[in-house]
RNA sequence: GGGCCGGUAGCUCAGUCCGGCAGAGCGUCUGGCUUUUAACCAGACGGUCGGGGGUUCAAGUCCCUCCCGGCCCGCCA
């Protein structure tokens, strides 16, 4: 390895000055500009297409979008640009693949032969098992630009098969073929397989269409190579080759992974890159060392982020352990979501389905440090006002909270309550509610009312989905019950206590008391309760959520009144 | 085994780069207010800052060491 190879925990070191940060972004944006980049800055991120883009790949769009829009704001032209590797070769079947509209579909659903038959070859070059798209590359590739477009984050996609294709990877893969002795000297400081034989070019078998891994005879001058289509070890399976020996031109191939990244730099002027902590101490250090010492470039600012999990477990495309943008953007605001991107990159989160409440709130407070409204510690105020205007479309980065139009500033109904107001289907008794509470202003305006509802439909989506405390929908009108003596006259006690103000917790207690004054197992109570309210026979703890109600409306009900 | 990143209240996280009283929200508890409340207000409880050692007038922050978790250390990407 270079001695002066650099770090890639770019957030972990100095600065070099006094220069101090509330917003990450800004330290990268410095460490981009010490470099005085011609501008466009070009930021880049990329993954292959291998599968479902779930909501992790996001960081390589979401960390590279905060650094762009601050050197932005600072007044430079930036380009992000997204390649999707969609030259590499399908290695093996995924057990699970998504349509374009983000629904998981297990292999078998689709014409997994067809898929099967295809192995190793280019994703660019198998068809879509959907039928929609190109190939099984810019199928996936069109997820991953869905995904940015719902976050409103404008990426280039390239693709590397057009690199490719059109040349645009011709002349460093020419340079690497002429200084095979040099590449295969650096590559073989991380990697054991390189013999003097060792080629790093990849051809595309013209008989097969395999990526194939043997060149026999190098031309770099006429820009050609000859090659044998060999077996291929793909993880503990051989993708056999068909043994074709053929001719192929620096267009019909592919760089591997160790050149092929710090050629994209090379080519596309890459100025920063986000990657995953899974090429922090592999991919990176010999990614740096290729571009100074063979290629001669200087590598861009690296920076490492950390993984997150989803509800404590790590995604899993193959086990359907995932969760994609726009399944996520049902539940939350987009700037919600923007609001988790923008966090510390080298601390690794749990993004928690199950209490996304949480994080809602947190943005919230996060909102309402930035407008003033309430206390907060220097830091965290600092914060706010630096982030926050990243992260929503209706301010522009860099506006100091003084300069921000407050009549702008979105009303924002706690979520567990907005999930609360999603058992009700009525809208006019879901706004009777709000306003009630105080989440809306005296008779408010159809439009104000609109905006501050998405988050009743996304709660309630939640609720739905997570299938919790808060996904039941409370009759607007009295079900047709039949209940006994004893019964109704325990509903009748419990409904004047009910009358007589108490809270949720008292109520619980009450609904015990009532149902042993009257002579009743607890259960039929209960069930007589669930009855009235959802036409169920389970629910929610009952007494919370009674005192969570109307009061008017609980005690009406309890009388079967209405 | 080696390298790297992380570990802060029950939960979610700021604070570590640059040493200066251990912080926020949620949850819990107490009280208040609203002639109803999950709302609102006030307060309380809650910590071995993973453990230990060192430097310092002063350490969550710097140094050493150990523990735990993740990633990398064959190929691929």
């Amino acid at each position: 390895m270079s001695d002066d190879a650099i770090s890639p925990y770019t957030l972990s070191t100095d600065d070099g000055d006094d220069r101090r940060h509330a917003f990450w972004a800004d330290h990268v944006a410095d460490a981009v500009l010490d470099r005085d980049p011609d501008e466009p800055i070009v930021v880049k991120g990329g993954i292959s297409p291998s599968g479902v883009p779930h909501l992790g790949n996001m960081n390589e769009v979401m960390r590279g979008y905060f650094v762009a829009e601050v050197l932005r704001e600072r007044g430079y032209e930036v380009r992000q640009v997204f390649t999707s590797d969609d030259r590499d070769p399908l290695r093996k079947l995924p057990r699970k693949l998504a349509d374009l509209e983000g629904n998981l579909v297990d292999l078998g659903d689709v014409d997994a032969g067809a898929l099967g038959r295809n192995l190793g070859h280019p994703y660019t070059a198998i068809p879509d098992p959907f039928g929609c798209c190109d190939s099984y590359g810019a199928h996936f590739s069109n997820l991953i630009q869905s995904g940015a477009d719902a976050l409103g984050v404008p990426i280039e996609l390239a693709s590397n098969t057009d690199l490719y294709e059109d040349g645009d990877f011709e002349a460093v893969t020419r340079f690497v073929l002429e200084h095979v002795d040099e590449a295969r000297e650096v590559l073989r400081e991380y990697q054991d397989k390189i013999d003097d034989d060792y080629v790093p070019f990849n051809p595309i078998c013209s008989e097969c269409g395999k990526v194939t891994e043997t060149v026999t005879a190098i031309r770099a001058s006429e820009g050609e190579v000859d090659y044998e289509c060999t077996d291929m070890e793909a993880g503990d399976q051989v993708i056999s080759g068909c043994g074709h020996a053929g001719t192929a031109t620096l267009r019909e191939g592919k760089l591997p992974w160790r050149l092929e990244w710090p050629a994209q730099w090379q080519v596309l002027g890459v100025d920063f890159e986000p990657f995953g902590k899974d090429h922090a101490e592999g991919s990176w250090p010999s990614g740096d060392d290729v571009a100074r010492n063979l290629l001669g470039n200087e590598p861009p600012v690296p920076m490492v982020y950390e993984w997150f999990t989803l509800d404590g477990e790590p995604f899993s495309s193959s086990e359907g352990h995932v969760v994609l943008v726009d399944d996520v953007l049902d539940l939350l605001e987009p700037e919600v979501l923007r609001h988790f991107f923008a966090k510390n990159p080298k601390k690794a989160r749990d993004f928690p389905l199950s209490r996304l409440d949480q994080l809602v709130d947190e943005f919230d407070r996060f909102e309402a440090v930035y407008y003033g409204e309430v206390e907060a510690s220097e830091d965290e105020r600092e914060r706010a006002e630096r982030v926050y205007p990243f992260l929503v479309d209706h301010l522009d980065p860099g506006t100091a909270p003084a300069d921000a139009p407050v009549e702008e500033r979105p009303t924002r109904i706690p979520y567990t309550f907005a999930a609360v107001l999603g058992m009700f289907p009525d809208h006019d008794v879901r706004v009777e509610h709000a306003v009630k509470q105080g989440h809306l202003p005296e008779d408010p305006s159809d439009a104000v009312v609109d905006r501050a509802f998405e988050r009743v439909e996304r709660a309630r989506t939640w609720a739905s989905r997570q299938d919790n405390e808060y996904n039941y929908t409370v009759l607007e009108d009295l079900p047709d019950v039949d209940f006994d003596a004893e019964t109704e006259a325990a509903l009748d006690d419990l409904a004047d206590f009910v009358a007589a103000g108490h809270d949720g917790e008292a109520i619980q207690g009450e609904i015990y008391e009532t149902a042993k004054d009257n002579g009743l197992p607890i259960g039929d109570f209960f069930g007589a309760g669930y009855e009235l309210f959802f036409g169920e026979a389970e629910g929610p703890q009952l007494g919370q959520f009674l005192g969570k109600l109307e009061q008017e409306f609980v005690v009406q009900r309890l009388r079967r009144e209405a």
